[in-house]
DNA sequence: TATTGTTATACTCTATAACTATA
DNA sequence: TATAGTTATAGAGTATAACAATA
């Protein structure tokens, strides 16, 4: 028999696995955690005014100065006056930034082929469910 | 048809829901992630020199000294010397870091029933596997 | 000579508040 | 008067290197 505490245990241990894969990315690529979410967005959204991508990123626009800062200095990302506003900065991609989110989209499938490739067709709705499943139930939790 | 890559994503936001909970308790105890592992850890293995907690907790040595230091101005912790190695320090949880670390479990514990309590006994087999299979191809590419 | 923990220094994450330029 | 982004300041996580006391 297999008790709640038990598949609890295992769930954090994958979390914290994936949490290692990811520093190992970051590091290979001499990137930090937000600034691959800041490119990763980008790459998503595409060129974006800075105030927008506090909220995405879930950090304060004042943070934002600094890792865009860092990111033109790395050659990953431009800053442009808005066409309209000039009290606003747009942030977009440059080519060796594009080159990096392409990079990144490809080692995320990467990743779901060696996590998931495995796992047969009648299996995937009922994993998928399940998933499903504890993302309601935390959402519950976190925003209760 | 599920895909691979909609699982990983499935996967990652209940990776991100758990780190959202975890935050939210120690906002709510107003210690930091770094702090609540100490005294886990603590609470796991009882008293341990400082320097055997730096490898548990994944920093360095320096790091644990600013941790304890702070652990011990809340009250949490206490610094002892070790019996016979007198350069060593001996850190053990205090009356209240008991308390904390009882809380903390018994947190643990009813997150486990709330996510996992109404999964039947007859899919708990098949879902402990599966996590173990995940963590087993993360451990490889983790340490690869 | 090696080890334990601390001091010194530095970079990053993250937040709040005050400020400048513009709307 | 409100908004976009920056400067100023601060606490915390984390690392490396140098050092004192002890083994």
């Amino acid at each position: 028999m297999t008790t709640s505490a038990e598949l609890l245990d295992r769930l954090l241990l994958v979390t914290r696995l994936l949490a290692e894969d990811t520093a190992r990315f970051e590091r290979e690529h001499d990137l930090t955690g937000p600034r691959v979410h800041l490119l990763w967005q980008l790459g998503e959204e595409g060129p974006v005014r800075q105030g927008a991508l506090a909220p995405a990123l879930g950090v304060t626009p004042r943070h934002i100065t600094g890792l865009v800062d860092d990111l033109v200095a790395g050659g990953y990302v431009r800053r442009d006056p808005h066409p309209s506003d000039r009290r606003a900065l747009v942030v977009s991609l440059t080519p060796a930034g594009e080159r990096f989110v392409a990079e990144l989209q490809r080692s995320h499938e990467e990743l779901a082929g060696q996590l998931f490739g495995e796992v047969p067709s009648v299996r995937r709705g009922a994993l998928a469910a399940e998933l499903d499943a504890l993302a309601a139930r935390l959402s519950e939790l976190v925003t209760s």
